[in-house]
DNA sequence: ATAATAAGCGGAGCATACTCCGTTTGTCAA
DNA sequence: TTGACAAACGGAGTATGCTCCGCTTATTAT
């Protein structure tokens, strides 16, 4: 990679984190951040294919940072199984709320299946997902279990959590009754 | 409502209808069906206030059937509560496949909130599907039913479904992986 | 029938995502 | 150091969703 490449890439990155501080991430245009970088909008698709991509890459450090953070938690339980996932949940939840702009752009996006389902941080966040459930998800297949993980990511996606939110739910009440759908009930 | 506006909404109706049948909707402008229905851009943007809403118009009689057709099912269960809710699953996921382009269109465009989960046709769906899953939920709130039944719509929601196709689950698989996560289950 | 009026029309125009391609520049072999 | 060239640049251009507003027309009261 030529170093004016690289510089330029780094431009794009701070001027887009500065822009989104500014106002909200809807509220900014590719030419925008192009303008703010001082480079052209050529230069800013060749390094970003399209909005969503730029988020994922502003997000990346923030979801390696939960996702670690989170597999420490889970090598070495303080809880019942059931508290743990409980704890999980929130933990999960509070962290997609503080970055919930550049999570909606990622997620709702044109370029989902690419940039979300596809990327590498996907198949992590599945990982710790179903690191997450397994103990609280007696005699499942492995195949079963990355279905559920798939299907926990999918229902706390940004649209789905943000009805709730607006149903009156709070993040811990969603925990809950995330918890009680997910977690081995006998009546 | 003026006799011409009546007809100028049916006239968008079936230019709409007509260019989903030769080309994918995501391949049809509303440029396009403007000019197909013979009348202006904001003649049509001022009966459908964007294009996912357009669809959900298209849509509106086939949902309609769907619940009508699954309402009269689970008034005189024929079997199992089990096998009725994998039944109305496997329903509901083929009823998805055959309507996939307009209903990937509503629940992906900017407007899913108001065009998807704020529409009456929401909520009949969420009440249908509370009745499939309240024989297979003991004891569990009103509210909660209708939480599940939240979770149930997003997880088979256009994106998810999709990435599971890709993965190489079946229709099939996908009912009963389901069905396994919603019914109350006892090691 | 006619005039007044509100309901509706249409398309120019705007914003934004994204592409294309002629020009420039960093890199590296000689 | 310099020449050659791949790599990268940048911005004009395109496509599309959507708005705005001056003009037209159906309706209705007289």
């Amino acid at each position: 990679m030529r170093k004016d490449a690289q510089i330029n890439q780094q431009k794009i990155l701070d001027a887009a984190a500065n822009l989104f501080k500014e106002r909200a991430v809807s509220k900014v245009s590719m030419k925008d951040i192009a303008q703010v970088a001082g480079i052209g909008t050529g230069t800013l698709y060749r390094n970003f294919p399209n909005k969503s991509e730029l988020c994922m890459a502003l997000s990346l450090d923030y979801i390696q940072q939960f996702i670690t953070g989170e597999e420490a938690q889970l090598q070495n339980p303080s809880s019942s199984a059931n508290k743990q996932f409980e704890d999980f949940l929130t933990r999960w939840l509070e962290f997609r709320e503080r970055r919930i702009q550049l999570l909606t752009e990622i997620e709702t996006g044109p370029s989902v299946m690419s940039t979300f389902y596809h990327s590498p941080l996907y198949q992590q966040l599945v990982n710790l997902t179903m690191q997450a459930l397994k103990p609280i998800s007696d005699n499942i297949s492995k195949a079963e279990l990355k279905f559920r993980a798939d299907m926990l990511i999918s229902m706390l996606k940004s649209d789905s959590y943000a009805y709730q939110r607006e149903q009156g739910l709070t993040r811990e009440q969603i925990a809950i009754n995330i918890s009680h759908l997910m977690i081995k009930r006998c009546d």
